[in-house]
DNA sequence: TTTTAATTATTAGCCTGCTAATAATATTTA
DNA sequence: TAAATATTATTAGCAGGCTAATAATTAAAA
């Protein structure tokens, strides 16, 4: 009986397909900087409060440690930022902008308003709205509904 | 004067965050049944097409031939599809899969199933349907759009 | 105080993507 | 036919994700 599904028909196909293609684009933009996709986020969360420990990075850009620590490996050697130990706890060590990572926010928002651009290329406006709010109640499916995180 | 962006407030910003939420559930999802997410990919054409060579592979599925290869041998490690030359043209090969390969196809929609459900949980059955098509456009936004790829 | 447990960060190793470089075979062109 | 070009697939090496295992320090419990 074995009723076959028509893959193509569902959202997760669709989401998966898009995904790998918003990445490439997302690599590619940031690429023409000098940047990676991934550091960008750290990049992000350093702007709003500068001097984060890792810890709080990846509470923040919601990627496991090990990750968010070869991004931030990234930022350090084109130094961007920098990352030293903290007085009182010698565990932790705090990521801070580096004056050069602070100035580059404009040139990355730049591209980012490109990147915004180019995938939305063909949609209304109307749409692009709608899509922003399914996208965003996404987004809560999986980090746990109805959080609203500013700060 | 800086123009501050609100990242936050951008499609692709949303988009990125849902993109890693979801390779981390389809990730989940498949692990289950002893599969990694971008192997799916691949068997889903096979089972359209099966003995495809690696080439044909790589325009269905849509990521770059050394990618493909990769996916193609952890599959033939688990033993669901055989990579063998074919007479005519000794640089290609063909992908075949294995008696398991196609057996294990009701097991994979069915997680495939929940897989889908599990994203679309807090969405009415218009915003899925809102949803499946914008994804559609944007993916056609990427793939250059107006195409009908059956077969 | 000494042992145990918790916290913070990194390393190792894997899959998914990519590009660039190789290898091997087929095809064209001279 | 010989040489140059195309095609097909793989390898090497990198970034972004992850988990599991270590290392180092701090805090809590005995």
């Amino acid at each position: 009986m074995a009723e076959l599904i028509k893959f193509e028909d569902t959202v997760s196909y669709l989401l998966a397909k898009v995904t790998t293609a918003f990445r490439n684009s997302l690599e590619r933009h940031m690429g023409t900087i000098g940047l990676h996709g991934g550091q960008i986020f750290v990049l992000f969360e350093l702007w709003k409060h500068d001097g984060l420990r890792l810890i709080d990075l990846v509470a923040r850009v919601n990627v496991a440690a090990p990750t968010v620590t070869k991004m931030v490996d990234g930022l350090i050697e084109i130094r961007l930022v920098t990352r030293t130990r903290i007085d009182g706890d010698n565990r932790s060590k705090r990521i801070f902008l580096t004056e050069r990572g602070r100035e580059m926010r404009e040139e990355i928002e730049a591209q980012w308003l490109e990147l915004e651009e180019s995938c939305l290329t063909g949609l209304t406006e109307t749409e692009r709205l709608v899509l922003f709010d399914l996208l965003g109640k996404l987004r809560s499916t999986y980090t746990g509904a109805g959080e609203n995180e500013d700060d």
